[in-house]
DNA sequence: CCCTAATCGAGACGGTACGTCTCGTCTTATC
DNA sequence: GATAAGACGAGACGTACCGTCTCGATTAGGG
């Protein structure tokens, strides 16, 4: 006798992948054309060929849709430290892969996001997890490895940094729309290793 | 010769101060207890004591209403910078009323507001001149002021030190969810005074 | 000694006819172009380049006033009793302006105007008394005379008659929207007189 | 070879029958008490229990609605034409439906939907058919019949007779405002006879 | 010839209905 | 059990109109 223990037993018929992608997909396309309030769940639905509840079944509702595309871009976009690459020159990369996101069309996407989570602790806990985390965990694990390196002294505090060089960009982006060129960024990274070089 | 402009020539009935008044303190009210989407324009004119008609008359949709009520609650808590108080003084509570306001109840009004600022144009425009100009501009006469009188160094790029300051608060504290208390504010002065100081 | 009893005392400034000319003047052409429901009272205000007030100071509501014009075009769409005619001439006549009332562009504010009767008990005494008796009393006093000059017989139950013969007129007209020629009215004034002639 | 023709194929939710019937309940009851101008779309969704969107899927307008409501009312009170009755009496009768009909609490709602057909053919295609038509082709069947059986001589012109006999119904009650009693339709149905009866 | 009182224009106001929209849930029949 | 289709409750949106009101500015006629 043979008995089978069978987790995530899948019983019926499975969840279509085909959906999974055409909602993703739509969504990307909505979120990147229209502003996130003029985007509605029964339009990506439609634009994904698939019934509300399809959608609703995998995300609970359009905050948690958006974030996840929201994912998708910036894991598209992010670029990873190289061991051949300075800190220097991989730090002006991240920045200017910030700047690009943070000015692209998911710029409302994002702050949209990000004004839900003021009231919402749920979407501030996935957005900071899936989004900010990511972002400042590459940051810091470069950094480590730059002052393993001897690039950046051992002192600096590393939290502030990241917050003042990211808050000077989400200020300025999303804020005060004003632009940073790669001039600027080149400005602002002499400055800190100005403070934090060694 | 004389010649006479008169601007706003008043004809016809004039608008009720006690019902701009209402409004405005009804708004703050429930803005103040409720996240931005959660108000209505519908229960806004209920609790003032007034028609829909008023309301829209007054102010043409949530958002303009809404940027009102932030220049209003921003005015109050304006510090301003008295000749007795040395720059850094003055700094460190203009901070602090920044931190406090963006940690405010009103948090995720702002943040709502900067969010329908990356597609509407003119939001953008009555938000920049109405909240974030008052404070620079505020800012600016004081580090000028500072300056003349010799506490800060004349080089220095103001604009990116207060993006660079401003930004910091707004992203730790609307973003980031990270507080700020009285001591680290200290510390950034002086990390502040540190570099433009004389 | 004398003393003067004036009623209608006229202090302060006279009522301007131009703007009684002008108020009615636009209100015909709004009832005529537009249905009576799409026609405001600001619109016709407007179109007479009167304010709101000066039109509610003379007529308390828009039905009033459309009653009103109602009366101005029948009183000159209204036909006399010449004794050069036979009472056979005159009633066709009637008939024919009765059918070109009730089918032209005012049929929308008449029903409307009877709508408003079913409830308003006020506005239905001054319909019955400006709009409908002042055809029914120049049809009786017709006939009255037709009886006295031996052309109808005098044993006829004139307000059953009357009743029928408008009656098929606005069930038809107004109702049924069934059209009524020349033809028709002839025929029924034969029916007419077959039954009442002498 | 066979061909399917499936119309009204039932894909989705099916629309709720309890809802159908509390709304025309709703309405009807609101319809019985108020004007039709004082009813409100809005109050008859809270009275029946259900949402706007609900009411105005299933009815476009109030217009539409009433018309419905009118409808079911008629069907209630309309009155069939029994072998075992003579013609006489069934005419009696069905005036005397038309009579109640006409002075019944819904002679606004009448009146109100006639005034809407004069500029709205959709409407009034409506009305005729569902409300008009229904009442006027019992009568045909039944005067047909009556004329086969010899109670009504062929030659009458049907059609002018029923519009004349409706006419003062429908001028009576809801124009002149004057009632009808049972007598008066004796009467009625006596002349009918005496011009038409072999 | 000024005073007075009703008029005029412009338009604000309270009240309220309209019809549309979106969200997120629920209910069918079908796959 | 997943899916498509779409109904459903809840309720906000911004517009419109009604009839009233409040201003400041005009007009006549009476003193």
């Amino acid at each position: 006798m043979v008995v089978l223990i069978l987790m995530n037993k899948t019983v019926g018929r499975p969840r279509s992948q085909a959906a999974d992608d055409a909602i993703i997909c739509a969504a990307r396309k909505m979120f990147y054309k229209h502003p996130y309030h003029d985007v509605s769940m029964e339009a990506i639905a439609a634009e994904a060929g698939v019934s509300k509840a399809t959608l609703y079944r995998r995300w609970p509702n359009k905050q948690t849709l958006a974030v996840e595309v929201l994912v998708r871009v910036i894991r598209e976009r992010q670029l990873y430290f190289d061991s051949q690459n300075t800190f220097r020159q991989h730090l002006t990369a991240n920045l200017r892969g910030l700047r690009d996101m943070l000015s692209s069309d998911y710029s409302d996407v994002i702050v949209s996001i990000i004004a839900e989570t003021q009231h919402d602790k749920t979407l501030r806990n996935m957005f900071c997890q899936k989004f900010l985390q990511p972002v400042q965990a590459i940051g810091d694990a470069d950094m480590q490895k730059a002052i393993e390196q001897g690039e950046v002294a051992a002192i600096v505090d590393k939290d502030l940094v990241f917050d003042q060089l990211f808050g000077l960009f989400y200020y300025r982006l999303l804020v005060a729309h004003k632009s940073i060129s790669n001039k600027e960024i080149d400005v602002i990274v002499n400055a800190f290793f100005h403070v934090a070089g060694t």
